[in-house]
DNA sequence: TCTGGGGTCCTATGACTC
DNA sequence: TCTGGAGTCATAGGACCC
């Protein structure tokens, strides 16, 4: 390996994290200065909808993202309830983070609303960040939270804790001391499960986390996860930020207004499934080999079956046939609350693994997210 | 409280090949 | 000819993220 370098003689790493906050709401107030101030909440109106967004004044009551749209009812009944209006939201995410990667180069993308910026070698990264943020709002109107730090880790968790319009900076040692006293679902990567299974062993902290012996951990979650469990409570991250991803799969769900029994209703409904996903990689040239299909139960268990195709296609009639073989011989036990396709193994992929030292991503490559 | 849609990544397992 | 291990691929399930 030619690109040995000791820790020590690397340039100390300063990963920024931008984070737009309430940013659907935030577009949708933008469009509605009326709105300011009021409770408003970014959903799709049905029984089983969840809420996408809510502006601050609507977390004031509790209500927050995912949650369901019942449950955010019955706590702010007063809300205003906004359809989500994605191609709105696309556009301003373009022109916001055309500002941003014009200042700090490229940038990895999560979603519509945040991004990590790699700064290592900037001069006077605060200034600039903070220039940045004063510039978007500006132009946007959007107010973006930033995060600092050695690490894409730090600086994620870091974002999150001025919000709104917030702005922190921590090297590692400092967040190990700070979060100690906090639960492990603060670590981006520990979900509810983990906490769970945390909890079953009498971990509830991130300083207790920190304090447990590494084979308790990989005894319990398995070699890796548990190494990387430890790895995280001590804020170590060396992961890189990436600049281009690549698309590896796409797919096609709904959720019904009510559980669907009839397997005549399922298939038709697959059938528009396919073909709006076709569609869709048609428009961006994207073929792929394995078809898979999603079922959820009424009962919550959820089932895929996949099968991969001796050619890579997009094509709609031959996706459709596949995708209702696989449901046919599947033929759910219990009436069906969740229908849907997905396509994968995507031609490009092998090409596209070889990374920055092969052909540069399509553009549509780097615009992933958005 | 009763759980969307669109993704990524990880793990386990079995089939297959060398 | 039989056997075992390693590596790879396909499949299924699940955790997690925004």
């Amino acid at each position: 390996m030619g690109t040995d370098v000791r820790p020590e003689d690397r340039p100390k790493r300063v990963i920024a994290h931008l984070d737009c906050d309430a940013f659907y709401a935030s577009v949708e107030l933008l469009r509605r200065p009326d709105l300011r101030d009021k409770a408003v909440i970014v959903a799709h109106d049905g029984p089983r909808s969840v809420v996408t967004t809510a502006s601050y004044a609507a977390r004031r009551y509790g209500v927050g993202s995912a949650m369901p749209l019942s449950r955010a009812k019955r706590l702010c009944p007063h809300a205003i309830l906004l359809p989500p209006d994605f191609e709105s939201y696309r556009r301003v995410s373009r022109a916001l983070w055309e500002i941003v990667g014009g200042r700090l180069g490229r940038l990895q993308h999560l979603g519509l609303d945040e991004a990590y910026a790699d700064l290592t070698g900037v001069e006077k990264p605060v200034r600039v960040l903070r220039e940045l943020v004063e510039q978007v709002r500006a132009e946007t109107g959007i107010t973006v939270s930033v995060g600092l730090g050695p690490s894409r880790l730090i600086a994620k968790i870091c974002s999150d804790l001025g919000k709104p319009a917030g702005f922190v900076a921590m090297g590692r040692e400092e967040a190990a001391q700070r979060f100690a006293g906090h639960s492990p679902k603060l670590l981006p990567g520990i979900g509810p499960k983990s906490v769970e299974r945390l909890r079953e062993m009498g971990i509830e902290t991130i300083g207790q986390l920190q304090a447990t012996p590494e084979e308790r951990l990989t005894e319990r979650f398995g070699a890796r996860h548990g190494r990387d469990l430890l790895r995280r409570a001590h804020f170590h991250d060396s992961s890189e930020v990436e600049t281009s991803r690549v698309l590896k799969s796409r797919s096609n769900e709904r959720t019904f207004d009510e559980d669907v029994t009839s397997l005549t209703q399922l298939e038709e409904i697959l059938r528009r499934l396919a073909q709006g996903l076709c569609e869709g990689l048609q428009r961006r040239e994207k073929r792929g080999r394995t078809i898979a299909i999603k079922v959820r139960l009424d009962d919550w268990t959820t089932v895929t079956r996949a099968r991969t195709v001796d050619a890579h296609t997009n094509d709609t009639a031959l996706v459709t046939d596949v995708a209702l073989e696989l449901l046919r011989a599947y033929a759910p036990p219990r009436p069906v609350r969740l229908l849907g396709v997905r396509l994968a193994s995507f031609e490009d992929e092998e090409g596209a693994k070889a990374g920055s030292g092969g052909r540069a991503p399509p553009p549509d490559q780097l615009a992933l997210p958005l």
